[in-house]
RNA sequence: GCCAAUGUGGCUCAGGGGUAGAGCAAUUCACUCGUAAUGAAUAGGCCGUGGGUUCGAUUCCCACCAUUGGCUCCA
């Protein structure tokens, strides 16, 4: 041990940075493993890095894990804390630094050791009694940790491989002051309140049953989200130039395995047989879509064509994956097939991204976009491959939107543009795709006739903009906290009589507002009015309506709007034409 | 699929080897009420499913199913 490396130091007052919390929460990750070490000497040590909230340590801890084991680590951590201690930084070589580990029976670190170059040096990070080889950058002293919390454990597959032990992962956060801590617990809680699984039951939009796991049933109300999504969604393609199609839910076994699904899916997909004849329950639209197209000649005049099916697809999930409506086993695609020339890919994927863009900006949404290359198991040739990634490379770059790489995340049948939306604790969702597919143009040997009246391939790409429409639904719910736009809400006002007295003139006002195009509810119970606000308040009605003696005579509403705090209440008696135009206004914004 | 936890009235949860309890919701009655919970009464449960242990299981054990948190996967 010689040397403090002082360049590699991150202090407290760097936690803004992003590099600083990095260094903060992996020294964090380290003093986990020193409690850990301290506490457990046989467990096992696997990693421990920092990760965008915080960090985890995995472990291979030879016992069965549970709570009481986690909050005595917790505790050993703040005790450790206090010894103050400083990190000190030195290398060593490889032959050291594996005699080191194996003199510990830490064998998952001699496995990475054992990686490495014979002739590196690899640092070693110490604090007091514990020392691990790792790349840094870390805090100087472990004292800045104020506030730590173990938040979960979870399994976790060494190295990430399926076919590799599971070690027991341990998540925590940490922070140099303890209200950012409370800060950040009181986030969490926030976030879990507008988990779309919880709302979604309260508000009575969807439910998923022990008799279809992964598979949704919509109440009315979340049909109503829904159906309002699929007629914007067809307002929006229509003026784009797109036609609708629907095809069958379950085709037989060779139209899939023309495709290469029946080859790459299979797994994944729903079969059963008719009459002796394998079918499977459609994962995917394209395959029916190449069969409408080549049902018909076509010509290059027609291009390009946008065909749009809104399809409800299956697909047979591993049960650990299922989330609510973020991962289900059903779900409405709202697909399209674009058949173009060459010449006029460049300005359809770009059509797409703008699309995609206006989409995701009427509901306020950021995104990121991805661009994912060839997987190991694809389908076609180098030169297509290679062809289809620059069209899109090209395509993003020139929109110049940011995006990353993902390498070999692409479809079997070609490369794809991804984008991804962030639920409410930060989770990402992939929602729209563009993928270029030269693939089934030619396994279903697509044709159109050129300007040489000669026949050619077109070139086609899938793309969806919702994704899912009913994942695109649960990240809606959890963005607007189940406060919906007017436009989108399941009821846009809620009547509330200020006693039975005026249940009539309720009543009357209810068919009159219906009528005017406005969803309305009557709050028809026998309570008092600061009760029926509370309840329309708890639904997330966007505007509550009370009517008492005044509004009768009137034939008026008083309004009061959902987003306001009690005391600051926009409360106002409004001509009952007037609430309708207003409601109208909002809902075409 | 893997690791771990959980499963008790519509919802949120307490309980615990002698066949169950609260709050909210529901229903009924009284009150007729003006901007975040009026009061009273009633009804509602095969304690996830199937086995086992036991005189007796909702409680203990095993298996399965579902859910939750992650991991792997997401064409």
């Amino acid at each position: 041990m010689k040397i403090l490396l002082n360049d590699q130091q991150v202090h407290e007052a760097d936690f803004e940075s992003k590099e600083g919390k990095k260094a903060f929460w992996h020294t964090s990750a380290h003093l986990l493993a020193q409690a850990v070490k301290r506490l457990y000497p046989e467990a096992k040590c696997g990693i421990g890095p920092a990760i965008e909230n915080g960090f985890y340590y995995d472990f291979d801890f030879g016992f069965q894990f549970s709570d009481e084991h986690l909050q005595a680590i917790e505790e050993k951590m703040k005790e450790i804390v206090k010894e103050s201690l400083i990190l000190q930084v030195y290398d060593v070589s490889k032959s050291e630094a594996y005699a080191y580990m194996e003199e510990r029976n830490e064998s998952y670190k001699m496995e990475l050791i054992s990686e490495i170059p014979d002739d590196e040096r690899i640092s070693f990070y110490k604090q007091g009694d514990y020392a691990e080889f790792c790349a840094g950058p870390h805090i100087s002293n472990v004292s800045f940790i104020k506030a730590v919390k173990l938040l979960s454990v979870a399994g976790a597959y060494w190295r990430g491989s399926e076919k590799n032990p599971m070690l027991t992962r341990i998540y925590g956060i940490s922070f140099p002051k303890a209200s950012m801590l409370e800060e950040y617990l009181k986030q969490l809680e926030e976030a879990k309140a507008r988990d779309h699984r919880k709302l979604g039951k309260e508000l009575e939009l969807f439910a998923l049953m022990e008799e279809g796991p992964g598979l949704p049933f919509y109440f009315p109300k979340g049909l109503i989200l829904k159906n309002n999504l699929i007629d914007y969604w067809r307002k929006i393609h229509s003026r784009e130039g797109y036609e609708e199609i629907s095809t069958p839910i379950m085709l037989m076994r060779t139209l899939w395995e023309k495709s290469g699904h029946w080859d790459h899916y299979r797994e994944n997909m729903y079969t059963t047989s008719v009459d002796d004849t394998d079918y499977a329950i459609k994962p995917m639209n394209c395959p029916g879509g190449m069969l409408v197209y080549k049902s018909k000649q076509h010509s290059y005049k027609e291009f390009p064509m946008r065909v749009a099916e809104l399809g409800i697809v299956h697909r047979a999930e591993k049960s650990g994956t299922l989330h609510g409506l973020m991962r289900a086993r059903s779900f409405l695609q709202d697909d399209a097939h674009i058949f173009m020339r060459e010449d006029q890919v460049m300005s359809e994927i770009q059509g797409v991204m703008r699309l995609i863009d206006e989409f995701y900006d009427r509901f306020g949404f950021k995104y990121e976009i991805e661009l994912s290359t060839r997987p190991e198991n694809s389908i076609g040739s180098d030169e297509e491959w290679d062809l289809a990634i620059a069209s899109l490379k090209a395509a993003v770059e020139g929109v110049g939107k940011p995006y990353a790489i993902n390498e070999g995340d692409g479809a079997f049948y070609g490369p794809k543009l991804d984008f991804h939306i962030r639920d409410s604790i930060g989770r990402m969702w992939q929602c729209g795709t563009i993928q270029l597919d030269f693939q089934l143009p030619q396994r279903f040997e697509l044709e159109y006739i050129g300007e040489d009246g000669e026949k050619h391939r077109p070139i086609m790409l899938h793309r969806v903009v919702f994704g899912s429409i009913d994942r695109f639904i649960g990240i809606l719910i959890e963005h607007y906290a189940g406060k919906f736009p007017v436009w989108l809400s399941p009821v846009q006002a809620k009547i509330l009589p200020v006693s039975d007295k005026y249940l009539e003139y309720g009543k009357a006002l209810a068919s009159e507002l219906r009528e005017a195009g406005v969803r309305v509810e009557l709050d028809k119970s026998d309570e008092k009015l600061g009760y029926k606000i509370r309840a329309a308040k708890m639904d997330r009605v966007p505007y509550i309506l009370v009517v008492g003696e005044k509004e009768m005579a009137n034939h008026s509403v008083s309004v009061r709007s959902r987003d306001l705090e009690p005391d600051k209440q926009e409360i106002g008696e409004m001509a009952v034409m007037k609430f309708v135009e207003r409601v109208r206004e909002e809902s075409v914004k």
